[in-house]
DNA sequence: GAGTTAACCTAACACTGTTCGGTTAGTCGG
DNA sequence: CCGACTAACCGAACAGTGTTAGGTTAACTC
């Protein structure tokens, strides 16, 4: 096929095409020969709107990233860290598979050290000091990236004999995958709400 | 090469070896060639000790999770938590580049299972009920692997120039590399501090 | 000493991300 | 209107991946 008539790529396509994709089969699923042919193109198309996978996939995490809402300091840093780390947590598990790509490297994605500027600038004009302010963002991270990872409510078997015997005390884990969502949101929560009230 | 007269391969050899070049080259740093190349063998030898390279990895992440400590439950719940956090953190920050395999997929690794039922044990018998018990250690593991992603603290450019203007309250982030290690370890501390405080 | 097993090898398969050079449709300058 | 040029696609290839099949020979067993 020479060049058509209208163009069948544009960099969105690919972005949502591959997001469905990653959502669809994980991170794993993904290839370049696959996306393309969901897209009825070749492979070596696609060079041609995005320079290469590794840049894609940071793409489409700041997308998934930008609907993230830092809002909502102006009533109580409290309540602020806990709307901040919801709306984390919702864009995040919104597209779960993508989680364990954010979870490799240095990031430095535009759109994270925007939310982070503003995350720290309220802590500080709330009377903590820089260093703590630091340390407090951290920490909301790790609460948050930890329950996205969620490798572990997940994790379990549904299967009764797996426990019994060997595990005393987790004689009723194989119930929990079918409350896994459920509980992993309480947990996050708890963690949340525990960890903003010892500050 | 036929039959050697001493083997040259043992599954420790090959976990230790493969442990070895992911701490030094990261874990896209190893494929199987290479590990085969630095014992001084053929890739496909590898297959007679081990079954796939994703098994290879799940030996690996139990053995570095293997020396888990999660005794010193006997003097106070909240003495434990922080005692087993603690012992986590470690065992993960001696060998990171592993850490996101972690983060990949259901673990349900024998070693997990059994200090999770020990931590679930001691909650129960400190008074929670089993299904605080089980947010509890969750919330928990969210501090620990989060806190080992450090994809936090590590993801900052050391140019002062990529923060000033544009984020106002990140203006000395630049900073952050020469420390981050230190302040990795005590945003850990005070988000786990904070967290056993508040439940 | 014969037969079996164990430990290595070479070669290959089906993938992966990515690049090079070609082919043609659309667009713009004269 | 027509030539030059660019944009958008394709086919083929490269170097790399995990993994398997089948071959070769040393060591062990009876």
């Amino acid at each position: 096929m020479p060049r058509p008539s209208t163009p069948l790529l544009s960099s969105d396509r690919i972005r949502s095409a591959a997001l469905a994709i990653i959502d669809r089969d994980g991170l794993d699923g993904l290839s370049m020969r696959k996306l393309a042919a969901e897209l009825g193109v070749q492979a070596a198309s696609l060079y041609g709107h995005v320079r290469t996978k590794d840049q894609l996939l940071n793409d489409i995490a700041s997308s998934v990233l930008s609907t993230v809402d830092v809002s909502g300091f102006e009533v109580d840093w409290r309540e602020g860290l806990i709307r901040c780390a919801r709306s984390y947590r919702a864009a995040l598990s919104s597209h779960p598979n993508i989680v364990p790509f954010l979870a490799y490297g240095p990031a430095g994605r535009e759109e994270s050290l925007q939310r982070l500027d503003l995350l720290h600038g309220a802590l500080v004009d709330a009377g903590w000091s820089r260093r703590e302010a630091t340390m407090i963002a951290a920490g909301l991270m790790y609460i948050v990236f930890g329950s996205a990872l969620s490798s572990f409510s997940s994790g379990f078997s549904s299967d009764p004999a797996d426990y019994t015997d060997r595990y005393p005390h987790l004689d009723r884990a194989h119930l929990l995958p079918g409350v896994a969502r459920e509980l992993d949101r309480d947990s996050f929560e708890l963690a949340l709400a525990a960890f903003v009230r010892g500050l």
